[in-house]
DNA sequence: CTTTTAACACCTAGGTGTAAAATT
DNA sequence: AATTTTACACCTAGGTGTTAAAAG
């Protein structure tokens, strides 16, 4: 998943421990399909069949005390999306030509309990934020060509792709439309939520 | 560190939380030296300066349920050796041309400490565990060419230096002297520790 | 003289979009 | 016709021993 969704959280008990975790939910039960001619994704129809339970993406420094969750921007750039439901490999399963919004969960460690190996979120001691902004829409193959130049300009694993010359302008409006000013801030205090920055953000299934 | 430590560990409470760590610890204050024509290492002097606390690894799935723990081999392939005292990495500080041992550290989840950021052994909680088949002695250049072989011969990231054609021969004998049955086996209930196999082992400073 | 460092080629491991083929 | 899969070249990132130079 690229961009990554990162993430800076404040008003955290430095000495209580804590999960950070990650999911991603459906935004509406329709399928969309892109309009080249207008550059947008229009509704083609609802879900066939809804789908399994959302899986979990526990961030890897999971437990940590708040005070190091704070001290740092939490990136969840190790998240794998995949299609087939049948995944047995962890990975958060979508399914393509749908919108989803990631989530991220503040859970408070609770010692009576083994999170070790947690699949599900627990009925308490778990705050949840998402942001509008990170909304995105599943694909196999890009449809929108800025995704695409967004992606070869911006991760370093598709560096091969790059040509300094020709796609110079290009890139440049594409940066004013999919601004990038950093991590996502997340406040603890709850009804105190407030951002700070925004993600362009795109699956690439 | 190649070959690294792998180790089963059996009794544990399975409900209980436990982390796992290994250090490195000298088996004498004496400097060694590499005499070819014995291929033996003779004593050549004594430690300098006597070394700072030795550093602690502990183990990336740390810290994890007791079932958990016993369910799989526990390896050490992420450990990083180093000679440099000013090491800022937290990689583990030896003194080249000594002996050394590893230890393995089985730690009883205390709920009332964090421990996610331990960096020196708790005063309670712990058994520690060692082998003596795998001390080593640390050096900067290869002197037994024997290690350089093996090394060569089970290290994924040295197989651009195998000779499938020259070298069988040297290798079917040195396979021999460095048994290599397995994982090394703890068993937690205190004066029952049992070994189940031996690993060759060298540094690679 | 012995020991250590640094640049190097050669690997493993895995994250990219592309293009053609396969599927629906 | 639209969507998905697969093989691929091209990267990043980092773990090997070698070799020559540097340090002691």
């Amino acid at each position: 998943m690229f961009p990554s969704v990162r993430v800076k959280v404040r008003n955290l008990d430095p000495c209580q421990q804590y999960y950070v975790a990650m999911d991603v939910n459906p935004v509406d039960s329709k399928r969309y399909r892109y309009v080249y001619h207008s550059s947008q994704w229009m509704v083609a129809g609802n879900t066939d069949h809804s789908c399994i339970s959302p899986r979990l993406y526990v961030h890897p420094d999971s437990p940590c005390a708040g005070e190091t969750w704070m001290r740092q921007v939490i990136s969840f750039d190790r998240v794998k999306l995949t299609n087939n439901e049948m995944d047995d490999k962890g990975h958060i399963i979508l399914q393509s030509m749908h919108k989803y919004k990631p989530r991220v969960h503040i859970i408070q460690h609770n010692p009576h309990m083994d999170l070790s190996q947690i699949q599900s979120l627990p009925a308490s001691g778990v705050h949840s934020f998402s942001f509008p902004e990170t909304e995105f829409t599943t694909v196999t193959a890009y449809q929108n060509q800025q995704i695409t130049k967004l992606k070869i300009d911006r991760n370093p694993f598709a560096k091969g792709f790059r040509d300094p010359g020709r796609n110079r302008g290009v890139l440049d409006g594409l940066l004013e439309s999919y601004p990038w000013r950093g991590p996502l801030s997340l406040d603890f205090k709850p009804f105190a939520l407030q951002l700070q920055g925004t993600d362009g953000f795109t699956s690439s299934l």
